[in-house]
RNA sequence: GCGCCUGUAGCUCAACGGAUAGAGCAUCUGACUACGGAUCAGAAGGUUUGGGGUUCGAAUCCCUACAGGCGCGCCA
């Protein structure tokens, strides 16, 4: 008996009581009623606020309501007690059998298990990084490097089809700028006003040089242009290898000057302005954006004739929805959240919905500290801490972990020293050990001759302690479903921590051991335990993978 | 000046409007002939920044004050 099949027991309950015409719900019966897993062990083994909800709607109070739901469901198969309590809450305590099945359950869906159809049909689209080719992916980049990966596995995990996607700002003043810094350092000027300096742009320099040596003769502004396009070429490549390592690949790298180029940008200022949604004023063209909810009209056409930066987004944002997406995500850095307004305004131009057909995330601010001491200087790119100087730091586990364990609403101080410490307080540690205490018990099972039963008698895991893990692994499908639903990752995590340490209570107590002890014989108690650890493994892997950290065998 | 985010234990942070606000760290007591103790048991620690309001019920929603972070270009 699962959280979700409890909740189809009430249902059934309240709609049992309905036709018996005990009840009257003009808004008819729900589809799913809430269960939860109480904090306090007093109140059950799940409870359910459903009195609460429908009290007022079916014209009574909710302790009445409680009673005639405890009444009905008392009699329901799996369920061994109901009690109301409080201002009518239903405390209800499963039948140990109708409880013990889960495990089973879980280690047959093994990968799948926490998979839902939350998100069934819906194809997504997830933008996320899209850090200018002019340097090494930055701090904040990372953060959505982490957060924005994790989401899509949740996402993916919950039915849905997701598209990764980075897009490419190639186009515009900044990459001047970078070109204009790469010439200058083959040149050993210094670094142009507004310019780029740091050690990546003396290295990709020297790069350029050696794929085009004669660069240097040709006239400043000819070479310039040498400098761009092989120098993009080369920045891109080494952000791109950079999210590999960090172990993030996207499906698609969105180039902004094919927008420009394609004629894509024209287009959907034409259809902007069909819609009515556009003027000119002083030579400029305009979006008329505070009629929906700017502060004020945006310009997309330049007096000079070029685009401004939204137009490529407008542009973007269109062939995006040509291409069948109906969910597209834009993730950005708390620096960039007063360009919100305007892309929802361009998103409700365009007769879309905002906050559905587009959807934007934004990440607050992220400091790393070292001794204690904000850290912002990178060896290689001068000003701006890098992912590569975070996974010198701690890795890869440890820095994905760290950065999806907080809510993106807050701005977070990574500790480095604590993340690289092998010790308790490292949490990243304290799930990843659990995970391989796991393992190291199926293999001591294994060393013994067990092997995972196909049939074991649940009403066996009847400790207290059994129902405790039983319930924590079941609930998982639940949290993984929310947290694609409120699309935050960091449930995933604070969920495996607090299942670990119910799973290492578990372990902790005598009466639970899974292995025979001395020359013991291997009993049918053993062998329900061993399926229960083969569940708690299941479950540790499977949010830890949603999270793109490695689940460890052995540490 | 305006906008977004945040304010919860000494510290770092949780808590889809629900019950006695929870963890970890740090502090103090305990459990080591241990299914790897990288663990576990317990104690202590709170006016959820202040003040109003809505609700059967508010850390959560609304108003307001204060504090911190980030923004407010015909830059990209």
């Amino acid at each position: 008996m699962n959280p979700a099949q409890l909740s189809a027991t009430v249902v059934d309950a309240l709609a049992a009581l309905v036709s018996t015409g005990e009840l009257d719900l003009p808004d008819g019966v729900p589809g799913e009623v809430t269960v939860e897993r109480p904090r306090s062990k007093e109140h059950g083994d799940y409870a359910t606020n459903v009195a609460l909800q429908l009290a007022k709607k079916a014209g009574t109070n909710p302790r009445a309501l409680a009673e005639l739901l405890a009444a009905g469901l008392r009699t329901a198969d799996g369920i061994a007690a109901v009690d109301v309590a409080g201002p009518g809450f239903l405390n209800i305590t499963v039948e140990a059998g109708a409880q013990g099945r889960i495990a089973a359950d879980i280690v047959a869906a093994g990968a799948a298990y926490g998979s839902s159809d939350f998100f069934a049909g819906e194809k997504i689209n997830l933008e996320f990084v899209s850090a200018n080719p002019t340097g090494p992916i930055h701090i904040g980049g990372v953060r959505w490097a982490a957060v924005g990966d994790s989401l899509g596995r949740i996402m993916t995990h919950a039915g849905a089809e997701v598209t990764r996607e980075y897009y490419f700002n190639d186009h515009g003043g900044q990459i001047d700028r970078f070109s204009g810094s790469l010439l200058a350092a083959a040149h050993g000027r210094p670094v142009p006003e507004d310019g780029y300096g740091g050690a990546y742009i003396d290295e990709i320099a020297t790069n350029v040089l050696a794929q085009s040596p004669d660069a240097l003769s040709l006239p400043d502004e000819e070479a310039q242009e040498v400098f761009r396009a092989i120098g993009v070429d080369l920045m891109f490549a080494e952000i791109k290898q950079s999210l590999h390592d960090f172990g993030v690949d996207f499906d698609v790298y969105f180039h902004e000057d094919n927008l420009h180029t394609s004629g894509a940008v024209e287009k959907a200022i034409a259809r902007l302005t069909e819609l009515g949604n556009t003027y000119e004023h002083e030579g400029a063209l305009w979006l008329k954006t505070e009629q929906f909810g700017d502060d004020k009209d945006r310009v997309i056409i330049k007096s000079d004739g070029q685009g401004a930066y939204l137009s490529g987004d407008i542009a973007y944002y269109l062939d995006k929805r040509s291409r069948g997406f109906d969910r597209c995500f834009i993730m950005l850095g708390a620096d960039h959240h007063g360009y919100v307004a305007r892309l929802m305004a361009m998103c409700a131009a365009f007769g879309d919905t905002p906050h559905v057909n587009l959807e934007i995330m934004i990440g607050q601010m992220v400091n790393l500290l070292r001794d204690g001491q904000p850290m912002r200087m990178s060896k290689r790119a001068g000003t701006v801490v890098t992912i590569d100087d975070l996974v010198e730091a701690i890795g890869v586990d440890a820095a994905r972990y760290a950065l999806t364990r907080y809510s993106t609403d807050s701005n977070i101080d990574i500790d480095l020293d604590l993340w690289a410490s092998q010790t308790n307080d490292n949490p990243v540690h304290y799930v990843q050990y659990g995970h391989a205490r796991t393992c190291r018990m199926m293999a001591n099972a294994a060393d013994l001759g067990m092997t995972l039963p196909d049939d074991y008698d649940p009403t066996l895991l009847t400790h207290e302690r059994d129902g405790e893990l039983l319930r924590a692994l079941a609930e998982f499908p639940r949290v993984v479903a929310s947290a694609a639903d409120l699309r935050q990752p960091h449930r995933i995590a604070r969920y495996l921590e607090d299942t670990t340490s119910v799973f290492n209570k578990w372990y902790d107590t005598k009466e639970c051991r899974m292995l025979p002890q001395g020359d013991e014989p291997v009993t049918p108690v053993n062998e329900a335990r061993l399926v229960l650890v083969a569940a708690a493994r299941t479950v540790i892997a499977n949010g830890l993978g949603l999270l793109g950290v490695s689940a460890p065998e052995r540490m």
